[in-house]
DNA sequence: CGTTAGCCATACATAAATGTATGGCTGATC
DNA sequence: GATCAGCCATACATTTATGTATGGCTAACG
């Protein structure tokens, strides 16, 4: 049994798993392509097994670096998280701090506000991550997080913001041209623009919803809710989106806001540890500020 | 922004916060102290903060260490893991497995399948880790769990080994000087050895308890599953164990067996990324065979 | 109060890792 | 088919990291 391994040759090796040749790994890494070929010679002798087949253009992983490769990503993940978590540290609001919210929220909603908060804060960097999927605030996949449901686990400060009210939208002079419905029998009648069913919210809603706005209906579909609203307020049909969201824009008009009307829970959540860290404190107060505004505007 | 920072650092700084001195941690690490030394400096320059105030006798950890230590903990599990999914990558049965199990089944089941499995593949080298709590499969802090649920996620590998029956036992010598009881009203006036209320399993299993035997009646209680198998064993009085267990032991008699019998679903469980592995897929066939050997010796 | 055992810090010597420079190889492009 | 750009492997120089040796310090113990 020889000894632990060196954890810098992991970084090499997940280096070459990602740019697929030792050069480009030297070059990722800022280190040589001497040193990347040997530090992956190192891992294969401790291993006793062959991680990349020598070929013209680059090595290509074999089947047990493959396994090898989620592990691999896991230890850089976390090294990350261990460095931000450290940037944080120190005293002043500074530092880096990682904010996850979906697609929506992250686009239309957050940059005022993060602008707002770095505007108070110049030495403080932001880092966005746009995904419907939570991340892990456990492990600091991210530091702070907006979400539609309330958190589960403990370990975790929580916020509750208020409730985002989701509604069906079109713009103005599409309803003009196509009527207005005012029963939702109607609906039949238009051009539906619909979301698939992915995210659990979606799946838990769908039951909720009236006769005549379902799957089978759209005319026109996105995975990416971000398409969606662009779709509406291009005029190409009703569709669903945040009434807070649509009320900024005046030539969109609610429909059916008797029918169809989903509340959306808002959170916004940290990891406990991170009280005590300037520079997500100061994040975590202005997302909940800034969020309840955009949740009624004086 | 500096550049990114060498894993290895993380490593010494881990060892210092685990043994608590340059010294000891160098010993651990089996470099030498002023090499230690040198990387918690170079963390805290990078970082721009004090890891450790310098006292006699020994480093302690500021606040802002404390903090890293769970990242820095678990950069050693995956480091760990990646090395253990390495060496079972090669061909042939060897390599380590790392087995978890509840202490009583580590403790009385496991060893002689485990020693026949290491008789078959002498290269092969197993870790037994004995817990109620669950260990992370998906993780990879171990290879192989024994558990008595069903698993939840998917991306595990899990069989179904069958039922195993909890019941009352006591010494014979014991029912002799204070009889058999065969109403659980009974219960009463025996000296009953009890568990402490800490896993879901037991309680949800209390529920189901016949009257008199609660948590108040305990004369002995342990919250160790291995010291209460090892007071019945001793004739101290009537308490709950595996009939599988009890019956290999001729002294010991079952009681009420109408009145009290709680069936445990038993599953052998590991990740289906490891279904390729030899080593792994070995020990696997073996736990699952012994078990069900166990469960219903012919 | 001296002695011991533990610790950290420093200076110097040594070993180890990295970088530089080069050659050979392949496939693409003109 | 010649040129070029990309890659890996090797040999050599250099930097970097590590080990060795030592001194100073503090707490515990006789």
């Amino acid at each position: 049994m020889a000894n632990d391994i060196g954890w810098e040759l992991y970084r090499s090796f997940l280096g070459v798993l990602r740019e697929g040749s030792l050069s480009a790994a030297a070059r990722a890494l800022g280190v040589t392509q001497p040193t990347v070929g040997r530090h992956i010679a190192a891992l294969e002798k401790s291993f006793g097994l062959t991680l990349f087949v020598r070929s013209q253009g680059g090595l290509l992983p074999t089947e047990a670096a493959e396994s090898l490769r989620l592990h691999a990503e896991e230890m850089a993940k976390t090294a990350a998280a261990l460095q931000r978590a450290a940037a944080n540290q120190g005293t002043g609001v500074r530092g880096v701090v990682r904010v996850t919210a979906s697609e929506v929220v992250g686009v239309e909603v957050l940059p005022t506000i993060l602008a707002g908060l770095r505007n108070d804060f110049p030495e403080l960097r932001l880092e966005l991550v746009l995904s419907n999927r939570p991340q892990d605030l456990l492990h600091r996949e991210a530091d702070i997080a907006v979400r539609m449901f309330r958190p589960q686990q403990t370990q975790l400060v929580a916020r509750r913001i208020g409730e985002i009210e989701v509604g069906l939208h079109a713009r103005e002079d599409y309803l003009r041209r196509h009527g207005c419905p005012d029963q939702p029998q109607q609906l039949v009648d238009h051009a539906l623009i619909g979301f698939d069913q992915q995210t659990d919210f979606i799946r838990q809603a769908a039951r909720k919803l009236p006769a005549g706005f379902d799957r089978e209906r759209f005319v026109l579909s996105a995975d990416s809710d971000l398409a969606q609203l662009a779709m509406i307020r291009a005029g190409a049909g009703i569709g669903a989106c945040q009434v807070p969201l649509a009320s900024r824009d005046r030539r969109l008009v609610r429909v059916l806001p008797e029918h169809f009307s989903l509340p959306m829970e808002t959170w916004v959540t940290m990891h406990e540890d991170l009280r005590n860290s300037a520079p997500c404190r100061a994040a975590f107060d202005a997302l909940a500020t800034g969020l309840q505004q955009y949740l009624a505007p004086d």
